[in-house]
RNA sequence: CGGUGAUUAGCGCAGCUUGGUAGCGCACUUGGUUUGGGUCCAAGGGGUCGUAGGUUCAAAUCCUACAUCACCGACCA
C-alpha cells in the first residue's frame, strides 16, 4: 500500500474527549472516529486490525470444532417475548417498530434467534453437538457509553452457541472452548487471565471470563499469590476467619455518638479501629406473591464492602439489588441510616463471616445519635444468619487454601458460560433421543468482544510515541521510509525495488511516499505502531544498507539490501 | 438515572465579566525555503458562534427552554 493510495489520518493533538489511553491513541493514529455517543466509524489502518483479530478468532473457533453462521442484528419482538426477555432486558435493549408497527429489537445478543434456529432445524440427537459461532455487529444501549469502543453501544461481537444432550457433553465443549480462548488470546500476544466470574440471573454451572490486565479495567480481579487461582471480585468467595470467635468479655453499652454517621465517624469518635465495628444496611428482601417485599439487614465489618452480586444471588434478597428508603429505614429500624444495628433488630438479618467472627464489636443502637459499644452475637443479637456478601480485599486468604488475594484490574474480553436449559425449555428447543423420548437441549454460550480486544491491545501496548502493535495484529509488518525521496534517484529505485519485492511476497507494507520531511514519517508510523520501520537514506546506499528499526524494542540495525526479505521468514 | 461541566473552522482553544464588523495555534491550499526526528517565511481558503425563542438600535456575549457531548457517581448506614 502506498500513503498516496492510502488514508492516514494522524492527529497531533489529543481530543479533548478522549480520557483513556487507548481512545486517545485510536483517535490520534486514526483507526476510528466517533459518530456519536458509543458510535465509531472504523477508518482503513483501525479495520486492519480489527479484521487481524476477528480472523484469529474465526481460526480458532474453527480449530476447534465450531462452525460459522450469521444471524441478523434486527430481531422481531416476538421471540424476545417467548423467551422472556422483553421483559427482563432493561433499557438496554433497543426496541424498536418496523412501517407496519410490528416491534423489533437491535440485537444485544443471539440466544433467541440461535435457538430457535436449532429447535426448527435439528430434531435428533444424532445431530449433536453442535456449536455454531457468529461475528456480527451488537448493540446494547448502554448506561454509560465510555472509554471509545472499550464500551461503545455498537460493537463486534464473536458469539459461539452450543447444544447437548447432557451436562457431561457440555462440559466437554466448555473446556473446549476454555481451551480455544487461552490460544487466541495467547495468539493476539495480550497478558490475559481466565478468571471464575459469576452467571448473573443466566444461573447454570460454570462461567469464566477472560480478562486483559490493564490498570484503566472496569473490573477488580482477585488473584492468589500462591497458586493460579483468579476469581472476578464479584465472586471470589471471602473465607470465614480461621479459629473460634473470641468470648464475650465487655458489657453492652449505649453511648452517644453525636453527628457520627458514617463508619470512620463512628470509629474516630469512640477511637476503635473500623476492624471492630459492623455496619448495618438494609435492603429489600424477596416479595412474597401480591405482597410487599420484605426489608433485610446486612451485616458487615466497619472497614469492609458489601458485594452487591454476592447479596443478590441469596435466594431471600430481591434482585437487582435495592436499598431501602430513608422512610421504609425508619420503619423497619426506627432511626435514620447511620445508627442502624443488629441489636433489638426484628427484621431478618444476614451476617457476613468476618462480621460473624466479632466479639465486643461497635454497633448503631437503633436509634439517632447513639451506637452500641461491647455488643455480642448470640448474647446481644439473635435470630441471624451467617453468609458470604462482601468484597474480599487483599491480604485475605485465598478460596483455594494457598496464598493470599491479590487485586488487580481487567478489561473483560471473554466470557463462556455454561447457560443450562433456560433458553430451550423457554423456546422449545429439544430433540428425540435414542429411546424415542423428547429431550430438552442443554446449551453453552462463548462471547468474545472482538472490538473491544482492539483496545484492550493498546492499554496494553503503547509508550509515549504511540501504539506498539503486537505483531499478530499490526495493520501493517513494515513501513518503507525513505529519506528525501524526490531529491534522491537512487532512495526513490531503493524503495520502489523493495516495495516491489515485498508486495510480491505477500508482505503487508505501507510505502511511505509522501514528500514529508523525515520527521513527520517517523512520528505517524511510531503512532500508529507499525512493527518495523524500513529507513532508506542516501547515506547508507553506498554500502548498500538500510537502516531497520524495531517498534517494540526501539532497537536500530543495519541491514544488507538483499538481506531484508530475510527479515520477513 | 442523579451530579458537574462543556458546546465558537477538521482538531486544540481564546473572546463572554463590561453587548458594537469573529480570533489564535495545528491541519489544509499556493509560492519560496529546509531535508535522518513533528523546518522556516509569506500569501490564502474555511465559521448559520449547538438549536429555538426572548431582551436590545445592536447578541458569540444577557435571559429562557431544549438538544448534544464529556466526566463523576450509583458503597449509603
Amino acid at each position: 500500500m502506498r500513503t498516496s493510495q492510502y488514508l492516514i489520518s494522524t492527529l497531533k493533538e489529543t481530543p479533548a474527549s478522549a480520557e483513556v489511553v487507548s481512545h486517545q491513541l485510536m483517535l490520534r493514529a486514526g483507526l476510528v472516529r466517533n459518530v456519536a455517543s458509543g458510535l465509531y466509524t472504523w477508518l482503513p489502518t483501525g479495520l486492519k486490525v480489527l479484521k487481524k483479530v476477528e480472523n484469529i478468532v474465526r481460526e480458532e473457533m474453527e480449530r476447534a470444532g465450531a462452525i460459522e453462521t450469521l444471524m441478523p442484528m434486527v430481531q422481531p419482538a416476538d421471540l424476545w417475548e417467548e423467551s422472556g426477555r422483553w421483559d427482563d432486558y432493561g433499557p438496554e435493549l433497543l426496541r424498536l417498530n418496523d412501517r407496519h408497527q410490528r416491534p423489533f429489537v437491535l440485537g444485544p445478543t443471539h440466544e433467541e434467534v440461535i435457538t430457535k434456529l436449532v429447535s426448527n432445524e435439528i430434531a435428533s440427537y444424532k445431530q449433536l453437538p453442535l456449536n455454531m459461532f457468529q461475528i456480527q455487529t451488537k448493540f446494547r444501549d448502554e448506561i454509560r457509553p465510555r472509554f471509545g469502543v472499550m464500551r461503545g453501544r455498537e460493537f463486534l461481537m464473536k458469539d459461539a452457541y452450543s447444544f447437548h444432550t447432557s451436562d457431561q457433553c457440555l462440559k466437554e465443549t466448555y473446556q473446549i472452548m476454555f481451551d480455544a480462548y487461552c490460544r487466541i488470546f495467547e495468539r493476539l500476544g495480550l497478558e490475559f487471565r481466565p478468571v471464575i466470574a459469576d452467571n448473573g440471573s443466566i444461573g447454570g454451572e460454570g462461567s469464566h471470563e477472560f480478562h486483559v490486565l490493564a490498570d484503566s479495567g472496569e473490573d477488580d480481579i482477585a488473584f492468589s499469590d500462591g497458586s493460579d487461582f483468579a476469581a472476578n471480585v464479584e465472586k471470589a468467595e471471602a473465607l470465614a476467619p480461621a479459629g473460634e470467635r473470641p468470648a464475650a468479655s465487655a458489657e453492652l453499652a449505649k453511648v452517644e455518638t453525636p453527628d457520627a454517621k458514617t463508619i470512620d465517624a463512628v470509629a474516630k469518635f469512640l477511637d476503635v479501629p473500623a476492624t471492630s465495628t459492623v455496619k448495618t444496611l438494609l435492603v429489600l428482601g424477596q416479595a412474597e406473591e401480591g405482597e410487599t417485599a420484605p426489608i433485610i439487614a446486612l451485616v458487615l465489618r466497619g472497614d469492609h464492602e458489601l458485594n452487591e452480586v454476592k447479596a443478590e444471588n441469596l435466594p431471600e434478597i430481591a434482585a437487582p439489588l435495592t436499598f431501602a428508603t430513608e422512610e421504609q429505614i425508619l420503619a423497619a429500624a426506627g432511626c435514620n441510616a447511620g445508627s442502624i444495628g443488629p441489636v433489638g433488630l426484628s427484621i431478618p438479618v444476614i451476617v457476613d463471616r468476618s462480621a460473624a467472627h466479632l466479639a465486643d464489636f461497635v454497633c448503631g443502637a437503633n436509634e439517632d445519635g447513639f451506637h452500641f459499644t461491647g455488643a455480642n452475637w448470640d448474647r446481644d443479637a439473635q435470630n441471624y444468619t451467617i453468609q458470604d456478601i462482601r468484597n474480599v480485599v487483599e491480604g485475605d486468604p485465598s478460596p483455594c487454601g494457598r496464598g493470599n488475594i491479590v487485586i488487580k484490574r481487567g478489561i473483560e474480553v471473554g466470557h463462556i458460560f455454561q447457560l443450562g436449559k433456560k433458553y430451550a425449555d423457554a423456546m422449545n428447543c429439544g430433540v428425540l433421543m435414542e429411546n424415542g423420548k423428547h429431550e430438552t437441549l442443554t446449551m453453552g454460550c462463548y462471547g468474545i468482544g472482538v472490538s473491544r480486544i482492539v483496545a484492550a491491545a493498546i492499554e496494553q501496548n503503547h509508550d509515549e510515541n504511540g501504539i506498539k502493535w503486537p505483531e499478530a495484529i499490526a495493520p501493517f509488518k513494515a513501513a518503507i521510509v525513505p529519506m528525501n525521496m524526490h531529491k534522491s534517484a537512487r532512495v526513490q529505485e531503493t524503495a520502489e525495488g523493495l516495495y516491489a519485492q515485498l508486495k510480491q511476497a505477500g508482505i503487508e507494507v505501507l510505502f511511505d511516499d509522501r514528500k514529508e520531511r523525515p520527521g513527520v514519517m517517523f512520528a505517524d508510523h511510531e503512532l500508529m505502531g507499525t512493527p518495523l520501520l524500513l529507513i532508506i537514506g542516501e547515506r547508507n546506499l553506498d554500502n548498500k544498507e538500510i537502516e531497520v528499526k524495531n517498534r517494540i524494542t526501539g532497537e536500530k540495525t543495519m541491514v544488507a539490501i538483499d538481506k531484508v526479505m530475510d527479515l520477513f521468514s
